[in-house]
DNA sequence: TGTCCATCTCTTGTATACAGAGTGGGACAG
DNA sequence: CTGTCCCACTCTGTATACAAGAGATGGACA
C-alpha cells in the first residue's frame, strides 16, 4: 500500500479527502478486503497525520456506503451480504436502463460520437484480450452513458452504486466467453442510443447489466460463498 | 429553535449525530432556508458543544446532500438550483415507479392489508380537508410501497431523494384540488398492486409523481421563482 | 476447575489550541 | 474621488490532549 500520499494533485484537497481517496482506492483495488477493521490511529501513523482528518474521511465512506461504523465500535470496510448485493445489481441494471433510456433522448451528436468511439476502443482491448484495458474501458462507456442522461442526480446514484459494486464487479469480467458477450451487448445499446430509440436503449442497458448478476451469481456459487461474507 | 437536544432519545447517539437530526429538522421545518450559511463556531455556541462533532455532522448533511460545502469556504444549506430540482422529482418518479412495480410481486398479504388501510386513513383526511395529517399519511403511505419493494438499496435511494425534497414538497399539497386527485391516484396505485400488476403499479405510481412535478412547476411559476434560487 | 466480577487497557468520542487560507476594510497613490 | 494593495481579522483545517465506553484479562471464590 502506498504509505503517503502522491505529491501530485494536492490542489484543493484537505488532507481528509486524499485519505478518502486513497483508502477508497484500496477497497476498489482490494488491497483493503471487506470487513477489515479501520483503525483510525494505525491509519493516521500511515498518512502521518493526526486522527482528525481520518475520521472524516472514514465518515466521508460511510456516507459513500464504502464502510460501515457504529458508535463506540470503529468503523470496517463495508462486508456486502450476499442477499444486498444481488438486490443492489438489481438497483443497478434499472438505473443504467432509465440512463440510457434518456441518454437515447437527449445525447447531443458529439457525445453519440465519443461514445460510439468508446465502443470501437473496447473493440480492439476485446481482440487483444486485453482483459484490464477492456474494463478500464467499460467503466468509461458506462459513465458516457450516465452522463448521457444529463440527469445529475441520477448520475449521483449511478456513481454510488457503481462505487460500492466495484470491489466485486471486477471477477466478473475473468469468465471466459464474457468479454465478447459484453462486447455485443454494449453493441446493442450503442446502436438504440445512436437511433435515438430510448424504449430500445433501456430494455438493452437492462439485459446488459442483468446478465452481470447471472455471471455474478455463478462467480458466488463456485466461490460457494467464501470470502464474501 | 430548540437550542438544546431534547434529554431523550439520547439512546446510543453521539453529539455529532444529535447535532445532525435537529439541523436535518431545522431544514426540513424551513428554519433554516437554502442557501444559509452553517457556522460552525456558533452552531458550537448554540449547542454547548465543541466544533468537533458540529463538523461531523455537517459532513454528515453534506453526503446527505442537504449541505453543500468547499474546503475553506464553510458551509451552506443546499439551495437547490431549479433545473437541478425537476431533474430530482424526474428521477423521484421512476424510482417510486420501480418500488411500486416491486412492491405488486413481493409484497405479502400482510403488507398489503397494512397499504389498504393507510389509503382509507387518507380517504378520512382528505374528507376533512385536514391537510396536515393528509401530508403525514401520504408519507407514510409511500414508505410503505418503498418498504414493499423488499429492496434496501433501493428503499434507500428513495429516501434519500425524499429527505432532499422534503422541504420544497410541502408547498405541493396547498392546491385546492390536488388533494382530491392525490388521493385518487393512490387509488389506482392500490388497486394494482393488491391485483399483484407490477406494471400498472409503475405506470400508476410514475404517473402520479410526475403530476407533482407539474404541480410543483406551477408553484415556481407563481412564486416566480423567488425564495428558492 | 469453572464462573463471575473487577480492573485495566485499548479505541473511539470530544474538547481545545494552533496554523493557514480568504476576505474585507483601510490607507495611500494616482 | 477612485482604484489598488496590504494588513488584519475571521473562519476553516489540523493537531493534540483528555474523557469515557467497551472489551479483555486476571484473580478470587464457589
Amino acid at each position: 500500500m502506498s504509505d503517503r500520499i502522491a505529491d501530485s494533485d494536492k490542489k484543493g484537497l484537505t488532507r481528509a479527502d486524499e485519505v478518502r481517496l486513497a483508502i477508497e482506492e484500496d477497497i476498489f483495488l482490494g488491497r483493503l478486503r471487506p470487513g477489515t477493521r479501520l483503525d483510525e490511529e494505525s491509519l493516521a501513523q500511515r498518512f502521518n497525520i493526526s486522527r482528525t482528518p481520518i475520521r472524516e474521511a472514514i465518515l466521508q465512506l460511510v456516507h459513500a456506503g464504502l464502510v460501515e461504523k457504529q458508535p463506540r465500535h470503529g468503523a470496517v470496510v463495508a462486508p456486502l451480504k450476499l442477499h444486498r448485493m444481488v438486490q443492489m445489481f438489481e438497483v443497478m441494471s434499472e438505473i443504467e436502463g432509465l440512463c440510457a433510456r434518456f441518454a437515447a433522448r437527449r445525447m447531443s451528436e458529439e457525445e453519440k460520437q465519443a461514445l460510439k468511439r468508446l465502443h470501437e476502443a473496447s473493440n480492439a482491448h476485446m481482440k487483444a484480450r486485453e482483459l484490464d484495458a477492456y474494463y478500464a474501458v467499460n467503466r468509461e462507456f458506462h459513465e458516457a452513458i450516465q452522463a448521457g442522461s444529463h440527469n445529475e442526480p441520477l448520475q449521483e446514484i449511478a456513481r454510488g452504486l457503481f462505487a460500492r459494486l466495484a470491489p466485486y464487479r471486477r471477477y466478473q469480467l475473468n469468465h471466459p466467453s464474457r468479454i465478447n458477450d459484453s462486447f455485443d451487448e454494449h453493441g446493442g445499446v450503442v446502436d438504440a442510443i445512436l437511433a435515438g430509440d430510448p424504449e430500445a436503449a433501456y430494455t438493452a442497458m437492462r439485459r446488459h447489466v442483468t446478465i452481470q448478476i447471472d455471471i455474478f451469481a455463478e462467480f458466488v456459487s463456485i466461490m460457494g460463498g467464501n470470502g464474501i461474507q
